[in-house]
DNA sequence: CCTTGACCTTCCCATCTTTGGAAGGTCCAT
DNA sequence: ATGGACCTTCCAAAGATGGGAAGGTCAAGG
């Protein structure tokens, strides 16, 4: 099986195969006498497992550990629960993240007529954070203060 | 004032404001004639405004786009509307990415009992997904086609 | 045997934003 | 004049992935 067969049976990019090898994530795969690599349907799994850890955004760091564990018949169970939790975590600080920006910026647009007038509360936000009209901007002083922007 | 003064005021990192001149987002600063830049308060406001941008999520070319609308008296609100709905469009496609991963992993973690012994869901599904026992596993059969790596 | 096309190899570059460092010049106060 | 805090430019790194160039290899068909 040569890096283009293991690539469409493992969704993984040839590419990307050889960028992971580089990194030492997956094992360095075997040479034919001129050089191509060879993949076994064990590499494949390799790959799999891979992509799919990625799919779950898991970061190469994280995979490498996760490869380890898979490959480590003696693993706790507990050790892999402690990554994926530390994962979920991560995830759920970035999901929050992205949701105050979603919100604050849906607000902000809701607040704005959208028409031709140059009149915006989204500039003006932007401008002045928390000095705006949008909803519940009356309710955000934390970042205010200092923040009132003294414009002509 | 200077970079380090401009950067106090504005919250932006002096690496970073030399990498926003230099990209061509904000407008060159004025130079002493020993060559240090030199920033008035209305640059600082340019600076402000990027940074809560960047706070709210916005990528340097939309940025660059609103800085353009925001000095242009005669904008239309409903360009700036039009730009920021487009960007709470791409936050809602994250989120719901993340938040999938999420769940997912959430159920997984859920199954396994996180103890010392090897037996793992986790990793049961990073090695063939949807197979393995992990709570939901029997509803997602979207992904579980060609899925079944066949393994000895 | 030779050509053709599909595949493989390595190496370099780009993304995107931010941070870090090195080497060297400048400003201000002592 | 010396020290320390500041400034300058240039280079590199990070994450993961894609793109491309230049050149070698393989298999099929003439």
């Amino acid at each position: 099986m040569n890096i283009g067969q293991a690539s469409k049976a493992s969704g993984v990019s040839a590419k990307l195969i050889r960028y992971y090898e580089g990194i030492g994530l997956i094992p360095e795969a075997g040479r034919t006498a001129s050089g191509y690599r060879v993949y076994t349907p064990q590499d494949v799994n390799i790959l799999r497992f891979v992509r799919r850890a990625r799919t779950l955004g898991f970061g190469i760091e994280r995979i490498r550990h996760l490869v380890g564990l898979w490959r480590d018949r003696n693993r706790a169970s507990a050790e892999v629960k402690r990554i994926a939790l530390e994962h979920v975590r991560e995830l759920e600080a970035k999901i929050a993240e992205l949701r105050a920006m979603s919100d604050t910026l849906q607000d902000l647009a809701n607040a704005c007529h959208g028409d031709d007038r140059p009149d915006c509360p989204i500039l003006r936000d932007l401008e002045s954070p928390g000095s705006g009209s949008a909803a519940a901007a009356c309710c955000t002083d934390a970042t205010a203060a200092g923040e009132h922007a003294i414009r002509p």
